[in-house]
DNA sequence: GTGATAACCTGCTCGC
DNA sequence: TGCGAGCAGGTTATCA
């Protein structure tokens, strides 16, 4: 399930092995969601870039290709003397040739990844993208924006940290990471300046330790290379219902709110 | 306009 | 051993 720090290890190993390499052929599932990747045919790669769980790639015709991994996406780049066997696999959802003779190779179980080309830095069409909130590492991402955004709305925390709104490339994992270092209720409707200010330093520190760690690898999840990260070896919170907080020592416990399954401490993160 | 919920999708786990 | 139900979750569409 990648999140930020999963999509931008992919995006640091794949911008060097596609940049300037045209692209000679194109193949797609039939779904709408892959069907995009057929109009890159005859363009060649630039710059790969990431806003969020989005990756950018530049194309020369002043077009951009936008992916989004979905749940169970995995991007590889296939040289012609590979024998990974990775091209092989079920679940392929797209492909592109080069004139080189390698592929970027576009896998996805569960079909929830997507494709589109848009314009040069128009993402006017993708509405989550469009309305994404500032990156956690930049300056404009502060303790007044978050408790000013979660503060704006009643729905719950956590449920709009996974909007994308208040701060983009926040998932699942890296949600109930942030809030436990943060002491923070996720069901809360209302936030503190003070817990605001934890909050928003818990999300750049996570977000931060998930990319040096190279991504959490949980089931599904790989890294351009093939390789799996190792974040999943350093998390506290998420996935670890009925064993002791590091912290306080008492259990985890895991509760389904507005759809989403959520790991916390019912002593540390008090309502 | 806002919030809640269902749907998409497939592999895995668990209980019978 | 085999089968069916439930679950996982990011985004979009639909409904209240």
């Amino acid at each position: 399930m990648p999140e930020l720090p999963e999509v931008e290890t992919i995006r640091r190993e794949l911008g060097p092995q596609l940049a300037g390499r045209r692209v000679a052929d194109a193949w797609s599932h039939e779904s709408d969601k892959f069907t995009p990747a057929l109009d890159v045919t005859g363009t060649t790669f630039g710059e790969v870039s990431r806003r969020g769980k989005y990756l950018l790639a530049a194309l020369d015709n002043e077009t951009e290709l936008v992916i989004h991994l979905g749940m169970t996406g995995v991007l590889r780049v296939i040289e012609p003397d590979d024998e990974s066997g990775f091209a092989d696999l079920p679940h392929i959802r797209a492909r592109w040739t080069f004139a080189d003779g390698g592929q970027l190779v576009f896998r996805d179980v569960r079909r929830f990844g997507r494709l589109r080309v848009v314009p040069n830095g128009d993402y006017s069409t993708i509405t989550t993208l469009f309305a994404l909130g500032p990156e956690p590492f930049d300056p404009a991402f502060t303790a007044e924006h978050l408790h000013r955004e979660l503060n704006a709305s009643s729905r719950r925390i956590k449920t709009q940290l996974l909007s994308q709104r208040p701060v983009a490339g926040v998932g699942n994992i890296y949600a109930d990471e942030a809030l436990w270092h943060a002491q923070v209720y996720p069901a809360a409707r209302r936030i503190t300046r003070p817990a605001a200010e934890r909050l928003r330093d818990a999300i750049e520190d996570v977000l931060a330790a998930g990319v040096a760690n190279g991504g959490t690898t949980l089931r599904d999840y790989r890294t351009a290379t093939g390789a799996e990260g190792s974040n999943q070896h350093h998390l506290v919170c998420y996935g670890r219902a009925g064993l002791p907080c590091e912290r306080c020592a008492k259990t985890l416990v895991a509760r389904s709110w507005d759809a989403r399954t959520t790991t916390f401490c019912p002593v540390c993160q008090k309502r």
